[in-house]
DNA sequence: CTGGGGACGGGGCCC
DNA sequence: GGGGCCCCGTCCCCA
């Protein structure tokens, strides 16, 4: 019993000893465990800040890629002369429904001077898809931040994450002023120095991101010469090109130009896609989405640009203009564009295209015929100065400068020509009281509001849509006249017989018929018309579609036979 | 072909 | 500044 005894309490020991044992060891592991995890946790907290530094430095460079695009927009802004750009034309886009919806596209204008084919700043949201939009940066500045790093970094972000200082900065030249200050800083201390720029990429087709990394010097020489010669950015002999129009500058100029006369998002009927093609060669369809044919009718349902967002989207865009008076600022709005490639710059404008469906699409001109024939239609207005290809105008605007020369070009062909023939013109006497300037035709105007409305000349914009038909007029005062056609009011009655009119002017031309008063004259012959018309057919007899005309009277005849006869009977005693 | 009217586009002026 | 009105020019159509 006595050995059972001791036995027992040696088993205990033994066992008491290798608990012990067991303890010390699991603790050793633990320890061991211990300490190399928190090794482990000691080096990814490293890890960690690097990469916070790494992505840090990234969201720097992404600012400051944004500051010099919104420092671009306000050179732009920033014009001289206190000239300011109103960009009408998102209004077009809008009634495509792209900046609504939230597409946004811009894009490099093809065949830009300044802009390289290669440049990648492209940026193009698509809304109401899933599409994720992959920014890929990969910079020097970053590797010499973190060295041995990675210097990869995705940034994924779906739909309705995007960036609200992003998003505003691109749709508003207004926001240009919200300029980070540390991107203000890096870009006056690094801009003169080439370095890695940023591209921000889509990246289709591949859910991970992707590394790209583009290096541009030259572009970002350009860039900086835009941003340190905002002054003088007149006198940028890539600017100065832009005379081919034969535009001398005008220091000191006190114009203010309204209106941008970028070609805006087309809707074209003809072609499939609304594609505006952008580019040296002056092929682009263009058309203007003021379909009435598509329109839909009456005032209050109608939802399109054309009428209620068209005027809130004039006001919206004028009032940011009268904000600033003084020129201080520029409100320069995007609209949507589209490039297919390199694609050759032609301006296809069809009046089918512009006035389909609408009787007033005769109104309309054939801008080809006009853009070939006057091409040396020459403004010497302060504002083609402006027509700058700036690479940010052009990326944030609506087009190319390309289409805005043309734009030049065939409106001053037509519409100057009205213009001047009715007074207007930009070199009359009372120019400085005519200080605002429509950008499409330089007519000059006493108000933005005037020029606003007039703009609508080129523009096809037509607010005003008749409830009782398919009419649609630029000018309110239009529609109500219009409307005496649905009413049947004549309230411009003849003194002289019962003949009543429903406009001042038919009543004026009729009371011709009693005065007998023939104002015009033809040059040709000796014949006197009450009424222009009837002296515009009247001509064709001189002008050789009509091959024979009595020498006596003027009167034609398509076959000798015939003006012989009627020499005979009428004058044959001369 | 001419005369005349309907209707619209658009600038200028005034309130 | 905005709206209304006037006016001119123009196109189209018809008798």
């Amino acid at each position: 019993m006595a050995n059972f005894m001791v036995f027992h309490t040696q088993i205990a020991s033994i066992m008491e000893m290798l608990a012990n044992s067991a303890v010390a060891d699991i603790c050793k592991l633990i320890d061991d465990d211990y300490a190399v995890f928190r090794l482990e946790i000691t080096q990814s907290q490293k890890e960690n800040r690097a990469l916070q530094r790494k992505l840090h430095i990234l969201e720097m460079n992404v600012a400051r890629e944004r500051a010099e695009k919104t420092t671009q927009e306000r050179v732009l802004a920033s014009r001289p002369s206190s000239v300011k750009i109103l960009d009408r034309y998102r209004g077009m886009a809008r009634g495509e429904g792209h900046l609504t919806g939230g597409h946004r596209s811009f894009v490099k204008p093809a065949g830009h001077n300044t802009w390289r084919d290669d440049q990648p700043i492209t940026v193009d949201d698509v809304s109401g898809t899933s599409t994720q939009h992959v920014i890929l940066i990969e910079s020097a500045d970053v590797e010499a931040a973190a060295p041995g790093g990675s210097s990869l970094v995705k940034q994924e972000r779906i739909e309705g994450e995007e960036d609200p200082q992003h998003s505003r900065d691109i749709q508003t030249g207004a926001a240009a002023v919200l300029v980070p200050p540390v991107a203000t800083d890096h870009l006056s201390t690094t801009v003169p120095q080439p370095r890695t720029r940023c591209s921000i990429t889509e990246v289709s087709g591949t859910p991970n991101a992707t590394l790209k990394s583009e290096t541009d010097t030259k572009t970002l020489t350009v860039t900086q010469r835009l941003l340190h010669t905002r002054s003088d950015h007149r006198l940028d002999p890539e600017r100065q090109e832009l005379g081919r129009l034969g535009c001398p500058l005008a220091p000191g100029s006190e114009y203010l130009l309204y209106g941008n006369p970028r070609p805006r998002t087309v809707h074209s009927h003809r072609d499939s896609g609304n594609t505006l093609e952008t580019g040296n060669d002056p092929s682009c369809s263009y058309s203007t989405e003021m379909d009435p044919g598509n329109m839909p009718l009456g005032l209050e349902t109608q939802t399109d640009l054309s009428r209620g967002d068209w005027n809130q989207y004039s006001s919206s865009v004028y009032s940011k203009g009268c904000q600033d008076e003084k020129g201080e600022g520029l409100v320069v709005d995007e609209v949507t564009v589209k490039v297919e490639g390199d694609a050759p710059l032609a301006w296809n404008v069809d009046e089918t295209h512009l006035g389909e469906g609408n009787s007033q699409g005769r109104d309309f001109l054939d801008y080809r015929g006009s853009l070939k024939t006057n091409l040396n239609v020459a403004t010497h207005s302060p504002l083609h100065t402006f027509r700058d290809r700036d690479p940010v105008s052009t990326s944030m605007g609506p087009s190319d400068s390309h289409g805005s020369v043309f734009f030049d070009q065939v409106l001053n062909s037509n519409d100057t020509a009205r213009a001047q023939a009715q007074g207007g013109g930009t070199t009359s006497s009372n120019s400085k009281e005519k200080r605002f300037l429509c950008m499409f035709c330089n007519k000059g105007f006493s108000c933005p509001q005037k020029v606003e409305i007039h703009q609508r000349v080129h523009t096809g914009e037509k607010p005003f849509s008749c409830t009782q038909c398919h009419m649609r007029f630029a000018l309110a005062g239009n529609l109500k006249r219009h409307q005496r056609v649905h009413t049947g009011e004549k309230p411009f009655s003849c003194p002289q017989c019962e003949k009543r009119f429903s406009q001042a002017g038919d009543l004026k031309r009729h009371q011709r018929v009693h005065t007998g008063e023939k104002p015009f004259s033809c040059t040709q012959c000796d014949m006197r018309f009450a009424l222009a018309g009837n002296l515009k057919m009247h001509l064709k007899v001189h002008t050789g579609e009509k091959q024979f005309a009595c020498t006596h009277c003027g009167k034609s005849f398509s076959e000798r036979s015939y003006l012989s006869i009627h020499q005979q009977k009428n004058h044959s005693t001369l």
